[in-house]
DNA sequence: TGCCTATTTGGCAATATTGCCAAATAGTGT
DNA sequence: ACACTATTTGGCAATATTGCCAAATAGGCA
């Protein structure tokens, strides 16, 4: 692998990596509905609100949310909506990890 | 959060997980062309025997690939080829992340 | 059987992520 | 200026991920 190439997965991992925890997972799905601030995040999700405005830090590093300050709260935004084609992918492998589970199972209680 | 909707974006955060890394990113990537035995991508990836065969398993136990021994070897498989829609949305957020870049560049040169 | 190749697993040290607390910062309204 | 609310940042301990080495496992073939 050359720099390069090296470079182009290193990228698409930061993304993914952006991705990948389940309170991040959440407040995407919530900013797809609408904006939201910090405090109305924290109170869904119920952690320490340092804790939230990380995630939101981690998200907004990637480019998949924005920040918009407004009177007293600073507002999120979904800025990138094509990740909500990895929510219906992810969705779509989970279904199919089911598929085959439940085929084992069908299997199992034929025997 | 209840735990049903816990769970749903643990699950989803566990798939993202799976590809958040530079080197399982490559992996898909490859597959996507055709199958490739471990010490294919050994090869191209050029880390130890064991790092590779831990991606690998780290993919297929999230039902992303799957394998299949033939002969002395374990070719591996992309299962849900509905990963590649992620990557051409991470190639998306990063090339919006790029315009972004670009236009802060315009801005201040024309200052 | 024994040897060889391919792959996986266990162990471990280095590194990264996470979440809370406390403190700092920023903006609003009095 | 002051108090108040909202948010971010620094620090730190707990936890998870990563990658190498060495050892174990599995299958093919003489």
């Amino acid at each position: 692998m050359n720099n390069k190439i090296d470079a182009k997965y290193f990228e698409m991992s930061r993304i993914s990596k952006a991705l990948a925890h389940p309170t991040r997972m959440f407040i995407i799905d919530k900013l797809n509905e609408k904006e939201y601030c910090v405090h109305e995040l924290t109170e869904m999700i119920g952690a320490d609100t340092s804790t939230v405005s990380k995630h939101l830090s981690v998200l907004k590093n990637s480019g998949i949310i924005s920040d918009e300050k407004r009177g007293n709260c600073v507002y999120y935004n979904l800025e990138c909506t094509c990740v909500l084609n990895i929510f219906s992918c992810v969705m779509n492998v989970i279904q199919t990890n089911l598929q085959s589970a439940m085929a084992l199972v069908d299997m199992s209680s034929a025997k």
